[in-house]
DNA sequence: TCTGGGGTCCTTCATCCG
DNA sequence: TCTGCGGATGAAGGACCC
């Protein structure tokens, strides 16, 4: 913390505007000036990004494509380009590491930088070396992005959210309490729809208001954990370091059909496909898992998940299918309505470790099998090969979406 | 109006084990 | 042998974030 004001705050956030949008207007030059909207356009695809015009019209992201349409029919509706985002986020991210080694990100979108160690070679103004990063993105990405400056993430982030788009926000740790007591809860880390109701019951409106009730009434009322963190984060506290790396916790993949589906066989195709990408990226990444899980979500939107731990952990496409498909089984759903089914890994392990082989066992199985499989994607292309079950006809694959 | 896909974290409950 | 207890782990569901 940076209690004294000569002391400048070192944690920033950097947040690009509108990124989908802006990186399709970027490579279409014809568009700017116009509202732009990216989203999956199929049946039930929704807005992914939008231009800040288009939010005018009460257009947001998670918003069903087709209402946006209606709020807003003069925008240009784009399909999502998920390679072309990764490739200009990965310039981004370079670009910033070049600055300080200390960049955790976030999102393709977004990171956290502690300048601490780096300030005093960059000049001692974290304010100039904001403005020195966005003008740097603008001139080598063609975006804009907002920045915030604070002495911890949370307020750091906040304090960029309240100058979007394009703008920069230095908030010192003696002003954090006058700068978040004001905000609506809604705007704490961890307040979504259901925690805001929760607190609106209690009669808590603003931050102030969170502040000033006693952490033991929020852990009442919204358990233990989430009780203490709002309650620190009220007061600006937020003890949550810059981290360059995280390993991930998790890997999986889901598709919701573009029609519900009852056919048991047409949901066992799908678990494989979800549960081949699934085991390719595990190992392209040189992880393994423990537990599978599956989920199911029905036309009435109610979801279940499903998960068992394995014995050894696994990067092996068919043996996730397998107990996936064990899973879906065990729920007996018989001619149940889905609209979703994802296949997910958890309890993620080093891959290379040796793994223990069952008696019985076939040496060379499924294993070899999809290690040679990825090879040939990796020199032919990524729909060279994959289980015959899944070539030809109707895959079921929604639209908008990639292998 | 009708809700994607990728994740993380937390809570609760059940079970196993010493 | 039975019972209780606490910790570890697994399973399921929910809420949230981008």
């Amino acid at each position: 913390m940076t209690s004294d004001p000569t002391t400048p705050p070192t944690v920033m956030h950097v947040d690009m505007d509108a990124f989908y949008a802006s990186v399709e207007i970027r490579r279409r030059p014809e568009l700017a000036g116009r509202p732009v909207v990216v989203g999956a356009l199929g049946a039930r695809g929704v807005v992914l990004s939008a231009t800040h015009d288009v939010r005018a019209y009460g257009v947001h992201a998670g918003q069903p494509v087709g209402r946006a349409r209606r709020l807003c029919p003069q925008a240009v509706y784009l399909p999502p380009d998920h390679d072309e985002y990764a490739r200009v986020s990965d310039n981004v991210m370079a670009m910033l590491r070049s600055i300080t080694p200390t960049v955790e990100p976030l999102s393709l979108d977004e990171a956290f930088l502690d300048l601490g160690g780096s300030l005093r070679r960059l000049g001692g103004d974290p304010v100039r070396v904001g403005e020195m990063i966005r003008a740097r993105i603008a001139d080598e990405q063609g975006i804009t992005c907002s920045v915030g400056v604070a002495g911890t993430k949370f307020v750091a982030k906040l304090a960029g959210a309240t100058v979007k788009p394009d703008g920069l926000c230095l908030v010192h740790d003696h002003e954090a309490v006058a700068f978040l007591h004001p905000l609506p809860v809604s705007r704490l880390w961890g307040v979504g729809e259901r925690t805001e109701a929760v607190l609106t019951r209690l009669g808590l409106h603003t931050v102030g208001d969170i502040a000033h009730t006693p952490r033991a009434t929020l852990c009442r009322a919204l358990g233990q954990a989430a009780g203490r963190t709002l309650h620190a984060l009220a007061w600006g506290r937020d003890e949550r370091p810059v981290v360059p790396s995280e390993p991930e916790r998790s890997m999986g993949h889901e598709e919701t059909f573009p029609a519900d589906v009852d056919d048991p066989e047409v949901v066992r195709r799908a678990l494989l496909r979800l549960a081949t990408r699934t085991g390719a990226r595990l190992r392209a990444a040189g992880l393994a898992g423990r537990t599978v899980s599956i989920k199911v979500r029905f036309s009435d939107f109610t979801t279940l998940t499903r998960s068992k731990t394995l014995r050894e952990a696994t990067d092996v496409g068919r043996e996730i299918y397998t107990t996936a498909c064990a899973l879906h089984a065990g729920l007996g759903l018989e001619r149940a309505r889905l609209r979703l089914v994802g296949v997910r890994m958890e309890h993620l392990v080093d891959g290379d470790r040796p793994r223990q082989m069952v008696l019985g066992e076939r040496a060379r199985g499924w294993a070899e099998v999809e290690r040679a499989a990825d090879a040939v994607r990796d020199r032919f292309g990524g729909q060279a090969l994959a289980p015959a079950s899944l070539l030809g006809g109707s895959s079921g694959r929604p639209p908008g979406t990639r292998g």
